[in-house]
DNA sequence: TAATATATATACCACACAGTATATAGTTTT
DNA sequence: AAAACTATATACTGTGTGGTATATATATTA
């Protein structure tokens, strides 16, 4: 069983995390955080170094949670083919996925950080990489099982793809329109379906 | 000739424009803009009513500086096709064109404003709506005069474009490569050419 | 140029900020 | 249950915040 401290930490970054992810990192006090968790700052500087550390914490939260959905998608397909479609489908809904986490954090952390937190803004850039390269696989092994062809490397056709997705969720974001979502996907559906035949 | 007045005013508002576009509202104190015009709070006061006028300001600043280049670029092209393509390859550059700006101000301003700012928001919501109306106008126009045939109503068809394209703005910007903003216009004319044939 | 109007600088306000030292409460271990 | 340890609450820094009242300097008009 876990201890009380680590229950604790863990209370905190979970609830802490779509706050962060809302209103960014300077737009988040630490009495924002106090009300939200409860807790006193006693409670939070106990818990983490600072405010960049408590930040770092809850952006890693949200990344993990959504890279573990990713691949928890990519797995549920057994072809390449399929694992797309499972992956372009989960993005329809992606705003309704990321609504308790408060919004997409790669979109809005790496927004917010990109001049005020370099720390915060590199950790975005990875978790980025480590997207693409997710998706990338899949294209690789389709293509080297001969399921599929793409006219380019595998990480290009990804970086594409997820380029495209990354448009429709920050169109849908600062409009608050899910329907770019929604016609995005369908749109990217029928763009694979051409271009990926053998 | 304009007055004294009139152009300080002007003159707080292009200094002031790429602070807000790079740190965000609340990432925008007043003391660094007194710093970046050298001018002090009192005449920041006396020219705006608030913090929040100023950000307002400075946004459509931007926006209008955006909004008058894309006619330009619009305008550039004879047919329907060319002054796309010529709004294509704009973006192609979106990087160095907003540079001196702090950015892409919808991307920026729509992302730190959604939950810190429902002026901005607004603004921002409002910019994207005549940009896509703008793209939507020439899709229209190629219509109806029977050069160009799309698969979807105009409006919807400058709306995919458009995601597309922020799309590639969001990437390049989070990662700072610019070749997600080459690779998406190169992809796109490739679709733009195939998608749109009579 | 003198009178008037306007724009800017200075000094200040109350409040919110991130962070800390220390006291108190709670949990583990013996 | 007592002792030792750990986690949380409280009270407090110094600094920065947006905003304002007023004095001073600068334009504009007569």
């Amino acid at each position: 069983m876990s201890t009380k401290a680590e229950r604790t930490t863990a209370f905190i970054i979970e609830t802490v995390a779509p706050v962060f992810n809302k209103h960014g990192y300077i737009g988040t006090s630490m009495s924002d955080l106090t009300e939200a968790t409860g807790l006193t700052k006693g409670a939070l500087y106990g818990n983490f170094e600072n405010k960049e550390a408590l930040a770092l914490s809850a952006f890693q939260y949200n990344s993990d949670k959504l890279l573990s959905k990713l691949d928890e998608k990519l797995n549920e397909g057994s072809t390449s083919m399929d694992k797309i479609f499972k992956l372009t489908n989960f993005y329809r809904n992606y705003d309704i996925f990321t609504m308790d986490m408060g919004g997409c954090p790669i979109l809005n952390t790496g927004i917010d950080a990109q001049h005020n937190n370099s720390l915060l803004s590199a950790a975005t850039k990875e978790t980025i990489k480590t997207i693409e390269g997710k998706i990338a696989l899949v294209f690789e092994n389709g293509v080297n099982s001969n399921e599929i062809h793409i006219p380019v490397t595998p990480l290009q056709f990804a970086k594409q793809l997820y380029t495209m997705l990354q448009g429709a969720i920050a169109m849908s974001t600062i409009t608050r329109d899910r329907k770019y979502l929604i016609n995005t996907v369908a749109y990217l559906e029928q763009l694979i379906k051409n271009e990926i035949k053998k």
